[in-house]
DNA sequence: CATGAATGAGGATTCATTCAT
DNA sequence: CATGAATGAATCCTCATTCAT
């Protein structure tokens, strides 16, 4: 009920469709301008529909907000297994979810701000639920780190501190753009954080997979 | 101009004394409510004076939001060096600088959440301004850094990374606190998180210190 | 033009069943809601029909309005005849007359309160024609009256006057059923209402007469 | 609660200042184009004030019906005992209540109207309210015929029917005006029904009584 | 200086009606 | 003929801001 948006038309076909020209429509300037300062009249003109086709759709303008959150943090949730596809070996999964996860932060850094602005702003219901879609993420995380501890790379770390530290450090690409993107690119940024979280974690053989999987990749380059 | 709060008052005492009630109460009800589901009038109410005081010391509603996050972020600023007072030894002040800074977080997380969710209400002049005020905070941290360095206690990090590390590790305990808290104190928090940040950065050198330090503060105990 | 209602088909017999399923349906949803408190929507779902048809048998909102009125008038205006059927007797056909009219309101005491409430709600023209429907059904009555009279069995009272007395008690009983249904049964409520409104009309003759169809009623009973 | 109107200004004098704006403004236009196709808007505009102010003494539009409906009940209850000042004579004092209700009733013929029309509009425990003085107003009657029968003016009538009669009849000349205002004068109106009324319920007392009211009446004019 | 009543622009939402399929 | 998705005018209501007292 309050988890799902409910919708007066039924065909799931014009659902996808119309949703699909709110949400983008929503993501944009509620990126640009806010929850708040967005109006229902400003969504519709943007996705060049009116404003009863919205509310045809959606029955709240607290239901836009939700499903752009869904929506974006689903887009997360979908990022990183494809950027682990192929991939067998922990460490090497491991380092490409972290790249992926920090791109995506990169490529939606007004999402990602704006998940952190106003999630609080949706009823509880849905609140715990954005919060329940985060875990979920972390958990993809969570799973690398416990791949790689049981395959004797890494030292036994608290993993929820570990990932944590992991997802903050992805957010904060996005949260803290107008610092960072003055002084590095990205590559460098997880290049640099993934030295300076790796190190207090890496057993001994973890290093010296850690030196082979560089020297592969520097030879790939 | 848009950088000073203009006030139809002139009288220095008046003006400290009515900021100093409308302040407080403007945070409590941003922190609960958030900054556009909160009205002047409530404001004025929780402050116990008239809608029309309020703006006798202030212009506009992005005014108050304005100093009310002055203030958060002076608090924060304040802080730290009281929490660096009398001690001397650069690694004590590291880990005193990371608890102290994660203890205000804890003790006013909702100004910290506040802050990450309106700063962007602010004009762009301000919220540079504020901005302006996190990177002094991060440079008392940032030296504290240095100091360790210089002594060679740590190894030549990456300084802007590690103390943004640091920083967003302080701000999560707040902005993930729906998490933590259910997870951990804030203690282990804090002692979690510097045994995962500080492994890659102490020298051979910091490490035996670091032996040290703890050994000293348990005997504390 | 206005006092008919345009339908887009042309076939009768399809406006017939159209209206047929339009018009109970918001004679019950009017007579709950109110007719501004009501959807075409609403209308549609009850009648199992669809907003589109519903628009091509009938060209407003306000024509469902006045559909649904001339029917609960015309309903009204058949029914006193058939309750008079068989009957000669004067006094015994306005008895009848006056207990059917009180039936008829007993039974749709929504719709009667709908015309009341909302005849307002209709062009000129149409409350218009719907007050002459109420004139009509009224000289059903203001007949039985005139035959009394010429029977001689009651004086020579003021038709129109008396008339509306006993529309109004017979009304009364839909506008005022929250107090009457505590208080009383309709066949008290009649009866009641008969010897009130009986005794000032009935001449020496009349009484006499009520005497005999009271103990013959009573006799079938 | 729901049976007092919240305002949110608390001075009593502009209380009754502003609302008394606001009703008479309503009471016009309510009466004119019913409640649900009088917008705000209009009600401001006709009051001289703006739309805020109105919400500043009303929380909603039910509320402004409400107050509406409260007030027209409450002139009704005023009327009669005002209407009675200084008559003791039983029967003189019912024939006055009747003419004062019925004069009520024509000089506000529109309000009458919009009580039957709009009561419907309000929430459960306001329409109760309503009908509660309703109830009071007809106290106000049945005392009067109670009266009557005490002095053995009138035989012993079932009180609860015979006030009926009466308020459904002053009632009937707003509500049919349409009708009588074409037939009769209200003067003739009020003297034929209550000849029509009062027939069947005077003792022989009673009439006695009444033919001497009557002389004296006419002596007078 | 302090007050809070007055203002009205602005925004969310509904629903009668149309029209392409 | 039947359908129901699309439209946007219309309306309620909020709240930042002003200004007379």
């Amino acid at each position: 009920m309050s988890l799902t948006v409910k919708s007066k038309v039924e065909v799931p076909e014009l659902i996808e469709l119309r949703r699909g020209q709110i949400i983008p429509a929503a993501i944009e300037l509620f990126g640009k301008r806010g929850y708040h300062d967005t109006a229902i009249r400003d969504i519709a003109k943007r996705a060049n529909i009116s404003i009863g086709t919205i509310y045809q759709y959606v029955s709240d303008k607290e239901d836009v907000l939700f499903l752009v959150l869904v929506e974006v943090l689903n887009s997360y949730l979908r990022r990183i297994p494809a950027a682990l596809e192929g991939l067998v070996e922990p460490l090497e999964r491991f380092r490409a979810a972290v790249a992926a996860y920090c791109a995506v932060n990169d490529e939606n850094a007004a999402a990602t701000v704006l998940a952190y602005r106003e999630t609080a702003s949706l009823r509880k219901v849905r609140r715990n639920l954005i919060k329940q879609k985060e875990i979920e993420t972390n958990k993809l995380i969570a799973a690398c780190i416990k791949d790689c501890i049981a395959a004797g790379l890494f030292a036994k770390v608290d993993i929820e501190l570990f990932t944590y530290q992991i997802v903050m450090f992805s957010h904060a690409w996005a949260l803290k753009g107008w610092r960072f993107r003055k002084l590095m690119s990205l590559q460098d940024y997880v290049d640099g954080g993934l030295e300076l979280m790796l190190n207090p974690v890496l057993s001994p053989r973890g290093k010296r997979k850690l030196a082979r999987v560089r020297a592969s990749a520097q030879s790939k380059a």
